[in-house]
DNA sequence: GATAAAATCACATAAATATGTTAAAATGAC
DNA sequence: GTCATTTTAACATATTTATGTGATTTTATC
């Protein structure tokens, strides 16, 4: 038996999602709450398998009601429920530990279905919402292919740069002379086109050199 | 009706699916290759619109494959196939512009919706994946909010310091004497608890303060 | 209008960095 | 064995940074 309870402002929304889960086999809601003004006593008390948490409430919105959630109970799992799949809310979302995202146009039987399958470990999303959590991971690409050709022992010394070393200290953890580790910071400038600490320092950053 | 070409070097596994696939309603295989050696003239002659890409093959793997294909057509929806989901690949995958990601043991229904769904412009994934991806997002996280209170100016010449600009640019930039700079420099490490430049570029990217 | 924080500027000095030139070993490829 | 590259190192010098110790003027807040 899969128990859920629900957060929806909407009472027919929330009427009509609590008579669907109650009505098939193998679901039962605990509670439902039309804000989640106390989420984290109420998700203690109740301790369901999933929460259904709709994105738009008044008070307490749903974000704000699953981080709530995450700092008393890491394992429940939370679907969130949105009428729009607006690209921010659903980045927070997951990144705060959501464990699916659902347009409330689903239809029921898929809403079964997809309960079920946050249960068993899964990460339901409506299919819009995937999209655009793949689109999310396209935003990070470009660079990185670039290469600037560092030998070892330079992309070594840049690490060290990165890590905030002086001049001094990376001669003495790599044992070599200062003046060396001049000549090899010399090339890296030369191969990254800059002509500061700092700049390499950012530049190994934004093309994720290291 | 939806056109599929497929790679898979494991010769029952791609008779398998084609027989499937031309087996079913609304879809047919315009053709299988069991190596993406020539992917993107094949992928650019057939003109499907699904390609069903096994990761592991011998020669161009599958997303050596998927990035030569993109290179040619950003439109055809390519569906990644893997035995295990191994998370490294998972992320290149989508990095790269797949899809969807499935696994193998994909029950064959699975298989024939997740391809409608990828045609819909959806983003099937087994739902072991959807939950890597998850788990990705929360990588991100912390940070961000840690604020250290930097005041506008401060955040400003930060940002200047980021850009690579040396204190005399930062002045003449701002219109401010360079000792000014100075003071918002020195007022910026104590507050991130750094004591030079390159290590406060360094935290700016890490705890992404601009 | 008193208070606190932020922004401005000055002077001084030690330390670190950037740049140039030069060159000897070590390494790997052909 | 020669050639190219990498790694190592020294010497010199100008510039930039880091740090300390002030002080004045805005700006926002109560």
């Amino acid at each position: 038996m899969i128990s859920v309870v629900i957060y929806e402002d909407n009472p027919q929304f929330r009427e009509g999602l609590t008579m669907l889960i109650n009505g098939s086999d193998g679901f039962s809601v605990l509670a439902s709450y039309k804000n989640c003004n106390n989420v984290a006593e109420e998700v203690e008390k109740w301790s369901p398998d999933v929460v259904l948490m709709d994105i738009n409430m008044p008070g307490t919105d749903g974000l704000e009601g699953l981080k709530k959630i995450r700092e008393v109970d890491a394992e429940v799992k939370v679907l969130m429920l949105t009428v729009f799949d607006d690209n921010k809310n659903v980045f927070e979302a997951l990144r705060n530990g959501a464990n699916g995202y659902l347009l409330k146009k689903t239809p029921p039987a898929k809403l079964l279905e997809y309960i079920q399958d946050a249960t068993l470990g899964g990460a339901p999303m409506t299919s819009s919402i995937a999209t655009q959590v793949l689109k999310m991971f396209q935003v990070i690409p470009q660079t990185k292919n670039q290469d600037y050709c560092l030998s070892e022992r330079e992309t070594q010394v840049l690490q060290l740069l990165v890590d905030g070393y002086s001049y001094k200290m990376i001669s003495s953890e790599l044992f070599i002379a200062i003046d060396t580790v001049r000549s090899h910071i010399k090339k890296i400038y030369e191969k990254l086109h800059v002509n500061s600490k700092s700049e390499a320092v950012a530049k190994a950053f934004k093309d994720r050199l290291l």
